[in-house]
DNA sequence: CGCCCCTTTGAACCTGATCAAACTGGGTGG
DNA sequence: CCACCCAGTTTGATCAGGTTCAAAGGGGCG
């Protein structure tokens, strides 16, 4: 296990209800929630950190909470009964975890931190109880579960369909869009796991990640040290991932062409 | 496009207002839910015939409703701007559609009958007035919605690590506990769908499918005739399809064991 | 009966996996 | 301070699963 810094836990009080003046408020809350309403939300909520290789939470864990990432990286992966893992997501600060365990009432997946990072703790039942007075909060909640199982489509297109050029692209370029939809730099931008994580993530090995990174920079596309990672064509990258091939109009897999 | 039978629309009052009755109700519905209940649902929807062949709706189409099967199969797929299909998933009856638009509000993918089917129109926004009333349905609601998000995550560990016999035998299995849950046979159905469309489904090639199919033939797992399917060894192909690996235990992508 | 689509089967090929080894950078201990 | 270590990464060589290309074999419907 790797060392880390362990974050001193600050005093309680200054982990709670903040949430006018959150950094991710927008993306918690639909558009044009009021102060009560938010004061509400408040009262229901709290916040808690997971350092850097910790779960959240554990595939099988009874759900009682939803979380949202206020600050920090997490992957959400998968085993099988023969072991095998798979990544089901990176999810970075905004975006919502554990919605998939609403329905078994227990956890789909392990989620785990990758750097040190914080979560604000919402009771699903609780949460509940909200929705019956907070008919727009009820309809925001409704879009973000839709929005998820939109995403994983777009992930089945990605592993069904997509060569392993195609794959690392649409990796790289949806990153690029999330960080800038945050206000950080799209093209330049830190990689917060492992190239086998990426690989697990795509259906790919670690080597075929490394050598396509390598390609990558070799043609101009971008630049890559370590994991610092800087898009040089941001266009070519996003035409690749779109499965928009210079070659052949379609691809190897499209057989209703 | 393959001929069909065009189904003589029945007179519209027998296709309305008969939910008490609904094979599917135990799907559609909560438990429980009362009379009073069923009557203010049944006000809202309606119910709509789909032939073989022809979409419910397409992508980027407007969202309005979402969709419960009453009787047949469909098939959902995207297409990307390489103009590559992939098959996201084959419904059946007591199956919801349309869950992936809420968000964005138009549709992310085409729906195809796969057969003469009949499903159920719900309007989207009128659903939401329900909810307020009916909590129980919204609770149920939501646990129809993270369903399809930990269905879709199931089908990323297929996708991202399987290998193609795995695939295969774990559609097969999936396909078979589907049929059994809604009282079918669970060992032996008929296939709705074309090899080629399975293919597409498990990011495999035709060729492949119907290769994989005569060598579980040969092994005695299964019996198989055109799209008619028995499954005779449904053990092995369960231990298969769940990564149970007799040989090795794990797989080739599993770098955390 | 004959057409057409779907499917099966065979052979060659290719992408990405596997196996192997060297390299890197940061942390540790002498 | 430097040698060492270790995990993560890069690169090379070989292998193989699954695709691609090709052609023949049904089955259903006109």
């Amino acid at each position: 296990m790797i060392p880390y810094i362990q974050l001193v836990p600050p005093p309680i009080q200054s982990l709670r209800n903040h949430c006018a003046s959150c950094s991710v408020l927008h993306l918690c809350q639909p558009k044009g929630a009021n102060k009560s309403e938010l004061h509400r939300f408040e009262q229901i909520i709290s916040r808690r950190r997971i350092p850097r290789e910790r779960a959240l939470y554990r595939m099988n864990d009874p759900f009682t909470h939803l979380y949202l990432i206020r600050l920090g990286h997490f992957k959400t992966y998968q085993v099988n009964a023969g072991g095998a893992h798979q990544i089901t997501g990176f999810q970075m600060s905004g975006e919502w975890m554990a919605m998939d365990a609403i329905s078994a009432e227990h956890h789909q997946c392990d989620a785990v931190a990758l750097e040190d990072s914080e979560v604000c703790e919402i009771p699903f039942f609780k949460l509940t109880k909200l929705f019956t007075e907070m008919p727009a909060l009820l309809h925001h909640f409704h879009r973000l579960m839709s929005k998820e199982i939109a995403r994983a489509e777009g992930r089945m297109l990605l592993l069904g369909n997509m060569r392993a050029e195609q794959r690392l692209a649409a990796f790289l370029t949806d990153l690029s869009s999330r960080y800038g939809a945050r206000g950080y730099s799209s093209i330049s931008f830190q990689l917060r796991m492992t190239r086998e994580e990426i690989g697990n993530y795509l259906g790919l090995t670690i080597e075929s990640i490394s050598r396509l990174l390598s390609k990558f920079k070799k043609q101009g596309w971008l630049n890559v040290e370590n994991r610092e990672v800087e898009l040089l064509d941001h266009a070519s990258l996003k035409a690749l991932a779109t499965g928009v091939e210079p070659e052949n109009g379609g691809g190897k897999f499209a057989p209703w062409n």
